[in-house]
DNA sequence: GTAACGCTGTGAAACTTTTCACAAGGATTC
DNA sequence: GAATCCTTGTGAAAAGTTTCACAGCGTTAC
């Protein structure tokens, strides 16, 4: 009964194309015309919002409102998810300028840093911890997600002091394949894996 | 005969950590052992590696420097591929800063960006021009890749500006879904629904 | 020399994901 | 009211991906 990835991360591409709909003044559409955004097709858009239990109408298509809310319920937590940036160097300092206030179901509440320098320093609203204190602060504000943008070499470290204060998932920037323990969803966001494609793909 | 997306996602990945072991001293490495690196499997190691052509030994398993060519010849281009970033701001100074002079077989060669306060001026070594020299400047460096960084809103038209100028694949990390001619690779890199997924599975 | 071992390469099975195809059904037209 | 149209939801087929399982083989042990 478990969603797959791929679904997961397709009905959050809908979810935002729904909201262009919406702001469009869309009262209503056909899957075929969320595949043309998507770049997808109708029959995988329909296939997809099967597993939220909401179904359109033969004959208007999808309410826009409704299909965005029933898409909430799926995936938003009911609380305001907080998250934790491990890493404010050049790549942690654009999440940061990029993530405030622009998503409204999860915020970064704090960051933490090695350099002294860095700690107790406050960027974008978002104050920089020291990493001894990431445990005793990851509980008292609550935080159960975390994004590590720390240098490879000390991402498996960082990880392990993540699992160690609770944390239930991770978005890690690091070019290194973390293990993590049951229970703990880990995504690899493998930016110079994805260049590397584009230069293999676009060759040929 | 094509090799899918995922396997050529994982080539990149074992010749990384084969690169590792090269550094450890390793001569031979064992399907298993380049699995546990990958958090992987053996059998999907064996099964990737077979489009290669290169061969293990069963006593030994696989040279690492030669499987290191032999992905080398799979994976790169005959010569150093160049980069195009488009969009200067906190996530492409970020990138700039991070693949300078890191990845021997491509370098970000040059810089676009609308801003007439950025344009001239030289972050990391790489220039930064302006749009309207984009097709005259990417043709005269020999670009054939791109990174778009600029706002979601400014994306589909920057694509379409280095389609003309003839780039063959580009990394897209602006949130919105882009429309490519036949023939030009695109890869979208879409942090907000990586980290909506670590929010969805990360809570189950 | 030969037996035992533990690996590789790969057909085939199992599983996952996508696409097809069509019954059922509202809206609109006549 | 009946006919037409174009949609949805979904079983079933197709396509793609991963895992299993084992023959074959180089190395080592004796
Ligand atoms: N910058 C990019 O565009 C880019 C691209 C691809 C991958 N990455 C990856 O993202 C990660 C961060 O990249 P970056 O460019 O921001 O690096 P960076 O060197 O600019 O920043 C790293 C930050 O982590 C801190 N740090 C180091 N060790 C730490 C530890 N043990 N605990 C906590 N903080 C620690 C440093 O003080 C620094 O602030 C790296 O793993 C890099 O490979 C970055
Ligand atoms: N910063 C992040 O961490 C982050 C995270 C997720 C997604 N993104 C996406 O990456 C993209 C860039 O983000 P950012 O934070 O660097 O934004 P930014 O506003 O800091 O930078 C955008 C840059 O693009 C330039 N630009 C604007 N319009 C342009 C055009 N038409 N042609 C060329 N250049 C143009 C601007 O002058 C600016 O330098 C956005 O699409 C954003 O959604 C960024």
């Amino acid at each position: 009964m478990g969603v797959s990835e791929r679904v997961v991360g397709r009905l959050i591409l809908y979810r935002r194309l729904l909201k262009d709909l919406a702001d469009e003044g869309a009262g209503y559409v056909f899957s075929h015309e969320l595949a043309a955004r998507a770049k997808s097709t109708a029959a995988q858009v329909r296939r997809d919002l099967m597993v939220l239990g909401y179904m359109g109408s033969p004959a208007r298509g999808y309410a826009v409102r409704d299909l965005i809310a029933a898409l909430s319920v799926f995936l938003d937590a009911p609380e305001r998810q907080k998250v934790a940036l491990v890493g404010v160097g050049n790549l942690g300092r654009a999440l940061l300028a990029y993530f405030v206030g622009r998503h409204p179901q999860f915020t970064i509440a704090v960051a933490f840093d090695a350099d002294p320098q860095k700690v107790g320093r406050v960027v974008n609203g978002c104050p920089i911890h020291a990493m001894d204190s990431l445990g005793q602060v990851a509980r008292q504000e609550g935080i159960d997600l975390a994004i590590i943008a720390v240098p490879a070499p000390e991402a498996q470290a960082v990880a392990a002091e993540l699992y160690k204060a609770g944390i239930r998932g991770i978005l890690n920037f690091a070019p290194v394949r973390l293990w993590a323990p049951e229970g703990v969803y880990v995504e690899h966001l493998d930016m110079t894996m994805s260049l590397g494609r584009v230069a293999y793909f676009g060759r040929r």
